[in-house]
RNA sequence: GCCAGCGUAGCUCAGCGGUAGAGCAGCGGUUUCGUAAACCGCAGGCCGUCGGUUCGAAUCCGACCGCUGGCUCCA
């Protein structure tokens, strides 16, 4: 399994981590010191360096605008021209307690605080409870930018005050800084929600509701293409593909346990001749049902059932995201039957087919995660750590390296997720594969072994792409918008340079046309340069153009959307360069 | 859901108390061109929705809907 062993983060030079996270913390409290200059009866929260820069958290008496960012910027300036060296001091908490009597936040952290004694940070007039370190002044912050105003509940605790958190990112050096804003440009290019528009992919409409996805024609071939592959590549590895209705009665979310352990994300119920049903949003009830109208043996196991199921959940308005986040999607979705003593072999199975199917869509990179039991949870804690421990056995199998997410679960089951790393080295949440043994049981799902008797079923729940839209979320980000030939909804755009090239063109298309390129003739009375640019704000992976020169050769002119110009060519040789190019699913 | 910001033509945006503007796209012409934007003209908007303040509201206030950045939560 080489390739889907997680790398881990660029081993960077821990002592430069170390000392980027020491700028970036300094960088906190001068921010800090400008909001307290600027609102002395500021109270602080907590201000620490994170992946990509830092924040720190403020109970203030207004709410900031933006331009007070510009406001704190320059005061920050101030404090590194004046080059205040930071001081560490030990105090007893008593000390501490009324060093900070007038911040309450930070009275509530030294409670917490488990040595007699804590560590306060001094630089100029200004102190912060803080475990260090820091740079030795304030004057080697030499290249950081404030970047936006959010709210943050204290303590991520919805229950109490919203603080008013402003993060900002801090590096080394200009240079640095300056790479790290030119990627954030770079992803602000890509968002799939612009690209979604510019493309023509996808809508969403206020009017008929938020969270729910409109697939215009491209972006649903896009997605028919991942669908027909998804398909074959679950029939080559034994997969059955099945179909279950969108509403089901009440009772049968009852049995399933959802009403009781998913219902914040289910919506109310339909009233139909006094019956009331639900609108799915998990598929695995429809599965079982299915599994229960035989006797299943022991030699039929394991069965593999895969459906695009759409699903719908309730989320709630403020964390709906493109379409990354939504309340309609389809699930590529599977569940698997099987015996306790095939579990291992199953999961197995499972991980290489997520990570097999990661690579054909060219990601190389991702981080797999183990989430154990959850303080809700179905089922008995021993069947808990039996299924944890098969997850864990398979992973190692599979030398995959893994992290833990403890008290991650579903309530069903530990789960294994992936997620992925994207061209700009961003994660996206993807496949996840989920144990269940309490459905088995709330249903009475079982076989008959060899031995006669009723025996209970291992389930698994598992997505290989995670969902189509959050899928074709990633991608398009991943890619940029510019599909690989086999994605690309218009593969080959043939330009006529004049009117009188169009009968050319036409046979051009109409050839390809027939080997099943997807191809498109752009027939306007313009110039070849708008239409070349046209083509290229399209993303078409191959432009043909087409004058006079190739008429009477019979050739064609290729340029790719690179800005390459391949020299002219033959239409046949072109023809099989596409054929290759699409069936080796790579890009170019 | 919570905090903040934002909803103006199909798209990207300007206007921010005196009655609506640009570029691109669209449509009609002219142009027939060699690797990222030819030219001229026309048309296009209850300024998210509802209510309030005002002689007068795109502009000020409120509610709702939606979007954006976060928080919390997730495929």
């Amino acid at each position: 399994m080489k390739g889907c062993v997680v790398p881990g983060r660029k081993i960077e030079d821990a002592q430069k981590a170390e000392q980027r996270e020491g700028t970036r913390h300094s960088a906190a409290h001068i921010m800090a010191e400008a909001v307290l200059s600027l609102f002395p009866e500021a109270k602080f929260g907590i201000g620490p360096a994170t992946a990509d820069g830092f924040y720190y958290d403020f109970d203030l008496p207004r709410a900031l605008t933006p331009e007070d960012l510009a406001t704190i910027e320059t005061k920050m300036h101030e404090s590194i021209a004046s080059n205040h060296p930071f001081f560490r001091e030990e105090v007893s908490k008593d000390a501490a307690r009324e060093m900070f009597s007038a911040q309450p936040y930070k009275l509530e952290l030294i409670d917490e605080l488990p040595d007699d004694t804590v560590t306060v940070y001094r630089h100029g007039s200004f102190v912060d409870l803080c475990r260090g370190p820091h740079v030795t002044s304030t004057g080697e912050i030499k290249a950081f930018k404030l970047l936006s105003i959010a709210g943050a509940y204290w303590r991520g605790d919805e229950q109490r005050p919203m603080l008013q958190r402003i993060y900002g990112t801090a590096f080394d050096t200009a240079e640095e800084l300056e790479s790290h804003l030119e990627k954030l440009d770079e992803a602000a290019k890509r968002d799939h929600r612009k690209l979604g528009k510019s493309l023509d992919l996808f809508s969403i409409h206020d009017e008929a509701g938020a969270g729910l996805v409109y697939w215009h024609p491209k972006g649903a071939l896009i997605r028919n293409i991942i669908e027909d592959f998804w398909k074959s590549e679950h029939f080559k590895r034994g997969y059955d593909i099945i179909h279950t209705p969108h509403i089901a009665k009440i009772g049968l979310w009852q049995s399933s346990g959802h009403l009781e352990f998913y219902k914040d994300s289910m919506y109310p119920p339909i009233d139909i001749e006094g019956q009331n049903y639900l609108i799915k949003p998990m598929n695995c009830p429809g599965h079982i049902l299915i599994y229960k109208t035989q006797l299943r043996s022991y030699r039929q196991l394991p069965l593999r059932w895969a459906e695009l199921g759409t699903v719908y959940r309730w989320e709630r308005s403020g964390v709906l995201h493109g379409l990354t986040r939504v309340r309609g999607f389809t699930q590529d979705d599977a569940h698997i039957f099987c015996r306790p003593d095939q579990l291992e072999d199953e999961v197995v199975g499972v991980v290489e087919f997520a990570c097999f199917m990661l690579r054909i869509f060219g990601f190389d990179e991702y981080d797999v995660m183990l989430s154990t039991r959850p303080e809700k949870y179905a089922g008995t804690i021993e069947v808990w750590d039996q299924a944890t421990d098969t997850l864990k056995r398979a992973l190692e199998r599979l030398h995959i390296d893994y992290e833990i997410d403890p008290g991650e679960g579903v309530f069903y089951g530990p789960k294994i997720d992936i997620s992925l790393r994207d061209s700009l080295g961003r994660t996206w949440q993807g496949p996840t594969t989920q144990v269940d043994f309490n459905l088995p049981e709330r249903f009475d799902v079982n076989y008959i072994g060899d031995d006669g008797l009723e025996h209970r079923v291992v389930m698994i729940h598992r997505t290989v792409l995670g969902s189509m839209e959050r899928f074709l979320g990633c991608l398009i980000e991943h890619y940029g918008g510019a599909f690989p030939p086999w994605l690309a909804p218009i593969q080959v755009e043939v330009i006529p340079i004049a009117d009188q090239h169009l009968d050319y063109a036409h046979k051009v298309a109409l050839e390809l046309e027939s080997e099943g390129i997807r191809v498109e003739t752009d027939e306007r009375s313009e110039r070849m340069n708008l239409k070349i640019r046209d083509a290229q704000l399209r993303k078409v992976p191959y432009m043909l153009i087409v004058g006079n020169e190739e008429e009477a050769s019979s050739t064609v002119s290729v340029r790719l959307r690179n800005g390459e110009n391949l020299k002219s060519q033959s239409l046949s040789q072109f023809k099989s360069l596409v054929k290759v190019i699409v069936e080796s699913k790579k890009n170019v």
